[in-house]
DNA sequence: GCCAACGTTGGC
DNA sequence: GCCAACGTTGGC
């Protein structure tokens, strides 16, 4: 069984007049949801092609303030067409998918439970600037930090639905299930910069002197520092034309 | 709100 | 088929 992560938006964000948010608390409450909105040709080949009836996937938020993993779920419905995409009245609308050989795809996901702890991207890329799992974290090997370091969210920002190995997948249960950072990674260090905008960002005013949150501060420092260009081939498909260009978000399904 | 990263488009 | 320009993603 194959584990993916997918992406959704908890903060509310007007498209055409309709709010695309989709939370967690949405998630639990609908219990199923399609995964509609999807505009981005990689993630899309994903559902379409990859994504199995009862494979595992992690819930995260995006684009909000405090970005991460916040529940667990399984494909409940595989591959569809994206209906929405041909509504123009629909967010999601993109004149170039046709009814009678569609050009997005989406499944169904069911909401399995949360997470008791948020899995944070801060925290997660705290964890992968570290060279060994820290003490206060017992649970975490050596292979389930090998497996977070490689992480296509770490790795690859903007792809909304990704692959999971195995490995990172049981490092994020046992982060959401147990916790154990707090006090040694500076979660809240998502704050703003204090003071001026734009040049020397530093970390938001705290005088972190822990060995832990210096991770976190390196981390920040660090960051994409863009590097290794890479060629993506999307297999299969050559779209021409000009298409919605959003590629990440969807909206929630009711 | 800013802006780096990067996916997509389209001119050549 | 390359690559600059463009537009979006999404963290901060």
């Amino acid at each position: 069984m194959a584990k993916w992560l997918m992406k959704a938006e908890p903060d509310p964000r007007i498209v055409k007049g309709k709010d695309v948010k989709f939370s967690v608390d949405d998630f639990e409450k609908i219990g199923v949801s399609s995964w509609e909105g999807v505009r981005n040709f990689e993630a899309r080949n994903i559902m379409r092609d990859k994504m199995k009836l009862g494979d595992k996937v992690l819930f995260y938020h995006s684009s909000c303030k405090s970005p991460g993993i916040t529940a667990l779920a399984e494909v409940s419905k595989e591959s569809y067409p994206d209906y929405t995409a041909w509504d123009p009245k629909h967010p999601y609308f993109d004149a170039k998918s046709d009814p009678e050989s569609p050009k997005w795809y989406m499944v169904d996901v069911k909401f399995n439970r949360r997470l008791p702890f948020l899995v944070s991207l801060v925290v997660l890329r705290a964890l992968a600037s570290l060279s060994a799992p820290p003490s206060y974290l017992p649970y975490l090997t050596e292979n389930h930090l090998a497996g977070i370091k490689s992480m296509n969210l770490l790795n690859r920002g903007r792809l909304s639905v990704q692959p999971v190995e195995d490995v990172a997948w049981e490092a994020i249960e046992l982060l959401g299930e147990k916790g154990g950072w707090e006090g040694h990674l500076d979660v809240k260090g998502s704050k703003k910069t204090v003071g001026k905008k734009g040049s020397d960002s530093r970390e938001g005013g705290a005088e972190n002197h822990s060995m832990d949150n210096e991770a976190v501060r390196r981390t920040k420092e660090s960051k994409n520092t863009g590097g290794q260009k890479r060629k993506r081939i999307i297999e299969g498909e050559e779209e021409s034309g000009r298409t919605v260009r959003r590629s990440t978000r969807r909206k929630q399904g009711i």
